[in-house]
DNA sequence: GATCATATTGAGAATGATTCTTGTTCGCAA
DNA sequence: TTGCGAACAAGAATCATTCTCAATATGATC
């Protein structure tokens, strides 16, 4: 027995501009929260970036964030399912926007300057993995939720830099 | 074109009792580093553990080593490459041996409760990933180092405590 | 559109994990 | 032994994160 950990989501799929929104918005109404100005300015900042962005980053970029307000509602978000916390790379975590707004995907992670890039696998090795997980999961009797796949290595920066 | 992250590790190329803290040794000994006694009580700890554990779960275990000198030799011996350090697992950071005394092998993490249980995959389905992974990350101009993959869920007791 | 109850905000204080500092001790080599 | 540098431990300092609370914005209801 095993079942799958997600399911894939293809390129149609994905949210995209007012739609995220509104989707994001759904999320938190369902849960008896508000969709704020604060809220969505976070949430643009990721759309945005294209790729995880720590939370002093976001912070740098939007100037209407506050700090206390950012963890906050960074929080709040994640618990709504609507981001994903990356807690690998280096110091900071990272945030992305979670499955149904973003492609299920996977991340190369610089071991030098914690830079996080998103790589995809083709759908059939990804179901593979993916039944083998839930397999190893349920066997020790764990519920699985998710899985995350990252590749730790240098950036194409920092192998220059390390190879002077 | 595309390296191996890694080369499988078989049951008898473990290192194991003396041997491995011989091992340890020989390592920082390379890098002009004393294998002392505060050094082999944290391997101690995570050898007997027999799982992945955080900094303040291995000084309560060990009630001769100092936080202090936890934090400073954690550190250098992830540094040295002889213990890795796992981030994923809810508040504090989790150690565990790294891979020439340790099988290579994944993590199920809970969480609710941030337990790690360690997972393996079959060879053949590890190769399989390896390649892909390290195909990927050399397309986006990465060098790969080793790649880890988490299936995050509940662990039994959580399982039955959310069910309530 | 005015009012109300409540969710949300943001500035700063409080917390708490991690890192630094310092004087002391230990380990290795001569 | 003796000496030198590495390593240690206790506590101070730092800094990211969380908490507090008065002010504000929001959406529902009239």
């Amino acid at each position: 027995m095993s079942t799958p950990l997600h399911r894939h989501t293809h390129s149609d799929e994905v949210a995209t501009g007012e739609e995220l929104h509104d989707l994001v918005a759904k999320r938190l109404t369902e849960r008896g929260q508000r969709y704020t100005s604060g809220r969505r300015r976070l949430i643009e900042a990721l759309v945005e970036a294209e790729h995880p962005m720590t939370l002093p980053a976001i912070v740098a970029g939007s100037p209407d964030v506050a700090p206390s307000s950012a963890y906050r509602n960074l929080d709040l978000l994640e618990s709504a399912g609507v981001i994903r916390r990356i807690s690998s790379g280096g110091d900071h975590a990272h945030f992305e926007l979670a499955e149904p707004l973003l492609h299920h995907h996977h991340h190369l992670i610089c071991v030098d300057c914690g830079t996080i890039v998103d790589i995809h696998l083709d759908d059939e090795l990804e179901d593979l993995v993916d039944e083998r997980l839930s397999k190893a999961a349920v066997d020790a009797g764990f519920t699985p939720i998710s899985h995350s796949l990252d590749v730790h290595g240098r950036c194409p920066t920092c192998t220059k830099a390390a190879s002077v």
